[in-house]
DNA sequence: ATAATATATGAACATATATTCATATAATCA
DNA sequence: TGATTATATGAATATATGTTCATATATTAT
């Protein structure tokens, strides 16, 4: 019973072991999309540097601005700059602009969600 | 009124700029520990590769083995076997042997839970 | 206008990382 | 035992990525 193997195509028609294919397919009918795969990754790559997830956790105590972040942080202010355009780009933060100054906060309650869960998962 | 311009040294004794010591001092106050901070960048890095998420997403939906994984998300069953430690070695991902056959599935529902989060602000 | 301040950005470099390939281990089968 | 199957792993390579440095833009002050 149970484990039948089984070979098959894939796209390229190169063959390819497979001992469960009930399962590969099922997961291939409920995985989601691959452009919201390609995001999610993204977001969770964009946390996955220890500067940058420092800057965010900061911005969930307190808007700042980049000086502020970089003293917090040990980095350049350069450096902050670069790093709060890649979490901007992905929307994780936004800011608002006040004469010379310009404020980073986080941009939804979605992103504390995140670090929230994360953090649950780290302390299990 | 407002935004006084402060100096002060850091750490290394360097000149540094800020604009609001207090949500500095506010933030280093509250912020979680470095230790923390490690770890959670680590498990968000991990999440943060393509080919990984679409393992963990996939394992979501059912138990498999290297050679399932591997014909489902295109990858060598050796590149699946290399990231799957990586996954293992966060305790995203456990393990179990029935004979010849390894298989994995979410260690806990915290991972399951992460990705919910995170699709939620990916969908916003 | 000119100078000073705050931030942004492009290029370059150094490091990190994912895959491949060859090989090793571990379990089952003949 | 010897052969086969499933997975793991180390080294090498190619690519990705973060920081620095120099410079550019934008706002305010003199």
């Amino acid at each position: 019973m149970g484990t039948a193997r089984a070979k098959f195509l894939d796209e390229d028609g190169c063959r390819v072991r497979v001992v469960h294919l009930d399962r590969v397919e099922k997961a291939r009918r409920e995985i989601i999309s691959e452009r919201e795969l390609a995001r999610l990754s993204l977001t969770f790559k964009v946390l996955g540097d220890p500067n940058r997830l420092k800057i965010v956790m900061a911005l969930r105590i307190s808007e700042m601005c980049v000086c502020d972040l970089a003293a917090f942080t040990g980095l350049s202010e350069s450096a902050v700059s670069h790093q709060l355009r890649r979490l901007k780009d992905l929307a994780l933060i936004k800011n608002r602009r006040d004469g010379q100054v310009i404020y980073y906060a986080l941009d939804d309650e979605h992103v504390a969600g995140l670090l929230e869960v994360g953090l649950e998962q780290v302390r299990e």
